[in-house]
DNA sequence: GGAGCCTATTAGACTATGTCTAATATTATA
DNA sequence: TATAATATTAGACATAGTCTAATAGGCTCC
């Protein structure tokens, strides 16, 4: 029996795609960092779906940085700090590329979005509701 | 070995959040209709990633269709048409109120993705690769 | 009449990513 | 000395996009 979300319907913003990788990659291009690092970072200033405002997830973070550096949008090198070994990720001209593409993706996105609102206000006459 | 997708990097709009509830509740809300007229209707005029020009998977809007009417979003009727019986879905209360949350969310989330691309602009500055 | 297309739906698998619990190890602080 | 913060990993589950494929009836075109 599947143990079903309770509550957490995508309408308030609960499992929607919340641009980690774009946003890491960003981040990279500031500053090389390691991963703990990019999560403070990207905790407070990620695309958060609304309602929940749930605090970006470490094991995904962790997860896609290694994804990224595999697909070669990511580079890496240990750094010895004297507290202990860190993996420092850098951008790749891979990664560059592909945050430029990222923006131009967006762009089209948020339109689409845009869209999808007015046909919803269009249809459903909201402005006594909202 | 998993199959790796090949050039299908999110940052072309590939395996994106494509809004298909909210377009599905918008649709029923319009008008009561099946599986497939739903199908249509949408494929020309859902959120779509732009890279791809993906039309819409049929898989993936019959399972949608059946868990939002498990999620008590949509109601269905069984229709005797000559071509045979279809399952006709129609939105409940529960789904109108649904429908509204979208729209908030998806302004939030529409401004967060404003966000983010604003913030790429100014750190990567592509005036002239754009 | 058969080939191929449109309608209409389902099954099963795989992929990407968000989310959750939990475990581990070190260092800093109260 | 307890606990909080730093830093990362493992494993599992949920949502949803994508792909191949199968089925089955009705239609048109040659």
């Amino acid at each position: 029996m599947p143990r079903r979300r309770e509550g957490k319907c995508a309408c308030k913003g609960f499992y929607l795609e919340r641009f980690v990788q774009p946003a890491v990659l960003l981040a990279v291009y500031q500053a090389p960092q390691h991963g703990f690092s990019i999560l403070k970072q990207l905790s407070g200033a990620s695309i958060v779906p609304t309602a929940g405002e749930q605090p970006l997830d470490p094991t995904g973070l962790y997860r896609m940085l290694k994804r990224m550096e595999e697909g070669g949008l990511l580079s890496s090198f240990q750094q010895h700090t004297d507290a202990g070994i860190r993996k420092v990720y850098g951008i790749t001209p891979q990664g560059r590329e592909c945050l430029r593409s990222w923006y131009t993706t967006l762009r089209g996105y948020r339109d689409g979005i845009d869209e999808l609102m007015r046909r919803i206000l269009d249809t459903v006459g909201m402005e006594n509701t909202l």
